[in-house]
DNA sequence: GAAAAATACTTACCTAGGTAACTATTTGGA
DNA sequence: TCCAAATAGTTACCTAGGTAAGTATTTTTC
């Protein structure tokens, strides 16, 4: 087994995931970063540019970038904190109202990209993905 | 075992492995998709941009934008084909002449990434990558 | 308490992926 | 044979990742 061939496999993969979801993400206006911000938000409440920035591993323009992005299309307010170089995200009622409906349309395309691992084949990629660094 | 959360850890390993893979290439004044594109064309000989397309599974403004920047930087030539819509990338001899040093830092890199995993862990792996549709 | 260091975010610019629409060339069918 | 369709590649423009350098604010240190 070549190192090599491992890497590009997963590269392959994780592009033709993302390329896939962007596609089925489409008729609600989202791309996939922006998704996983909703999401991010969604579960887990107001957070500062620097909490998601840490949550996804991603450096800061990055997020600067998507949260305007999202900012443009009514997805989040940017809020100013008491630290005044904090700004906190926070999700608009549209898209705490649009969760749901695209929540389901990104299960469907995840439960179709893994359709043919089991459970315990899931488990199993989740460690040893784990154990890269 | 979430779907999101197996496919969020996949998306941030790739990111780690390339960016990783990006610091130890600056060295040879390369990026991770060049080196993709040097490696192939080292191992299997002059091919269309088409070919190279193929094998990446990715879209042709891609290759034509890398080979371009590899152009630039001395790393291949383009010829025209019989079929003149066609163009032949062919390495250099100045890229030829660098590719082992570099093959070896990737080899380094990649043996780094990949400490962790037992031959037959990244056979597992392997496979079930091969599984993800 | 003022100056230096650290922090949160932004801006500018790089590579790299995507789609859509275009050009030039070749191929195929009426 | 000639015109329509297919093919190879390009261009323009989108998101998304990266680094480096900048701004504004807070914290630390002397």
């Amino acid at each position: 087994m070549l190192n090599q061939d491992l890497l590009h496999l997963m590269n392959q993969r994780v592009r033709y995931i993302s390329k896939n979801l962007n596609e089925s993400l489409q008729q609600h206006g989202l791309y996939n970063s922006q998704w996983s911000i909703l999401y991010y938000l969604y579960k887990h409440g107001t957070k500062t540019q620097k909490e998601i920035m840490n949550y996804f591993h991603v450096n800061a323009p990055t997020i600067t970038r998507t949260v305007k992005r999202m900012e443009e299309n009514g997805w989040i307010i940017r809020v100013a904190g008491d630290d005044r170089r904090e700004r906190y995200i926070e999700l608009t009622r549209e898209a705490r109202e649009k969760y749901k409906e695209i929540e389901n349309t990104v299960s469907k395309h995840e439960e179709k990209i893994l359709f043919n691992l089991s459970e315990q084949e899931k488990e199993i990629l989740f460690e040893l993905l784990q154990k890269i660094e």
